[in-house]
DNA sequence: TAAAAATACTCCATAGGTATTTTAT
DNA sequence: ATAAAATACCTATGGAGTATTTTTA
């Protein structure tokens, strides 16, 4: 059987046309070379060079195999090449799906980030709301997903990227606005406008039960698929609705943000990847620069904390 | 080292995607198949594979081992292929040089019995005269030869076809046509249309050695290149001339051949190709059909001799 | 005679075998 | 408990080394 060192050896020889200088070059004595050209040609059942004592020349089959067998050798460098770049994740493809919030601030720099560093994977992002993440998670549509709580992280590696407080939007003519912060009993009786409740755990469950725990059943006014569509709605006067703080920047005239009076119920931003097998590597690499960007936010938070107190 | 076994072994077990099974259609124990694919990975430093002892998947490096693997290892199988067609003269290239005398009548059906034969050999016939040939074999311009004594052989492997008589072509307004056949030295005082002498030895040497032999210096009128264009010379009436039996098929009206009185001066047709190294196999090939042609001819010229007798 | 490849012979690295263990279902 | 891969260990093929011979210019 015809192996890579053979033509690796033959090639070279081609190259020096001298057995001496070209097991020189292969670090081997020139007698092994030799042997290894006579298997190859025994292999070959061809005559690849014509042994002259004091010149060698290569056959045609000998060109032949020189021209050949050199794009074979290249070929496999490439296979190895690419292999090991996608090993190291260095080059491959990324399926991310992202909520709405998280798309509006983190995701832009950790794409940005991340391109700096791996620009050779395609990377593809889409907005979908956290359960249907779940569910793209694990059949593979999506790698990674930008999730928030409440949801069901069975089956799925989570880490928690931030946790924030929950804010009410509501028109600017409402009478709550006079307050600085507002308790959740206070939206008894007012209408709420809430994203559909399918698939759950959804955000809209999230709000009921935050109702429900503050002794009332919320009364719905209105669905709302985007969240920018229900700050729309508020402005309109259809209602109040809940929102992470994080996404108060899409808020518009008309619409007024107030904190929820403490202890302000919490909402978490994840994200989670596929459990069981390993880890791609362009996932790995991912959560890496997820990781570093987070930590230069946390010190660039404490260092302005510092300042300011 | 990465070597032609590990791709082989991981192709297969990527097909397979169970050690048992791959080790099996490899002809060898499961346990020498994992420490080669362990090998594989340790040399690419990534992972292929993710064994979960009930099920082995490839990993996303794996996939693309297995794609670029697979194309390397064709690319291994074309040279083989490709050498072994070349050394075997299946394919290739081949330059032939013939005279005119042999291009008129042999080389044809030689060329006819190659070429069903060898189709993929790329066939180049060029007609030039006996020493441009010599010259031509020598610098490798040409492969195989097709040339006329006399000539020089050093350095060239020669092989006779077919031997010959001389015949002289003459005016058909000639006193000598009144002959069956006519003495060499009749022709002292006729004037004669030769060869160009340069380069030697070539015909013009022949035909003035001949005539120098028969007693007389010969009276050179005309030279002419080409043996049709000699012809069409002594049909103008500008003297006669000497040529191979064979090349009677172009004598034209106007123009008369008669043999030479015997002794009838023999010239012969040979093939050649250069010495020393190994001999091509397209050469190999083409001398090889040659061989058979021309026993079939003397098979066919000795029944026919039979009835006739 | 000298330069270069082939041959003879030896050694040991390793491919691959058998037996066994580990691991996950 | 079972199926499957990994590990341990052993054997033997053959790759590669040294020494020598053969070959031809």
């Amino acid at each position: 059987m015809i192996e890579l060192r053979h033509l690796r050896y033959f090639v070279v020889l081609a190259e020096e046309l001298h057995f001496g200088h070209a097991a020189e070059r292969l670090n081997i004595a020139q007698p092994g070379l030799s042997q290894q050209i006579q298997a190859l040609e025994a292999n070959l059942g061809v005559s690849l060079l014509t042994r002259s004592h004091r010149r060698v020349e290569l056959t045609h089959a000998g060109q032949m195999l020189l021209e050949e067998g050199r794009r074979a050798l290249a070929q496999i460098e490439r296979a190895e090449n690419l292999s090991r770049r996608v090993g190291s994740g260095e080059i491959g493809s990324l399926n991310i799906g992202s909520t709405e919030s998280a798309a509006w601030d983190l995701l832009p720099e950790l794409i940005r980030a991340y391109r700096s560093r791996y620009e050779n994977v395609s990377l593809v992002v889409r907005e979908m709301p956290t359960p249907i993440q779940v569910a793209a998670l694990k059949n593979g549509e999506i790698d990674i997903g930008f999730l928030r709580t409440p949801v069901n992280t069975d089956g799925l590696v989570v880490r928690t990227l931030r946790q924030e407080k929950t804010v009410i939007l509501l028109p600017d003519t409402h009478r709550l606005t006079k307050r600085r912060s507002i308790p959740l009993r206070l939206l008894a009786g007012e209408p709420l406008i809430i994203h559909p409740s399918t698939p759950r755990p959804s955000w809209a469950d999230f709000m009921i039960s935050l109702c429900r725990n503050a002794g009332f059943e919320p009364q719905i006014s209105q669905e709302a698929i985007k969240t920018s569509t229900a700050a729309s709605f508020v402005a309109a006067g259809l209602g109040l609705t809940l929102m992470p703080e994080s996404l108060k920047g899409l808020v518009r005239t008309g619409v007024v943000c107030r904190p929820i009076a403490p202890p302000a119920p919490k909402t978490q931003l994840l994200v989670a990847h596929r459990s069981g097998g390993i880890v791609p590597p362009t996932v790995a690499a991912f959560l890496g620069v997820t990781q570093e960007v987070l930590q230069r936010h946390r010190g660039m938070r404490t260092r302005t904390n510092r300042k300011t107190r």
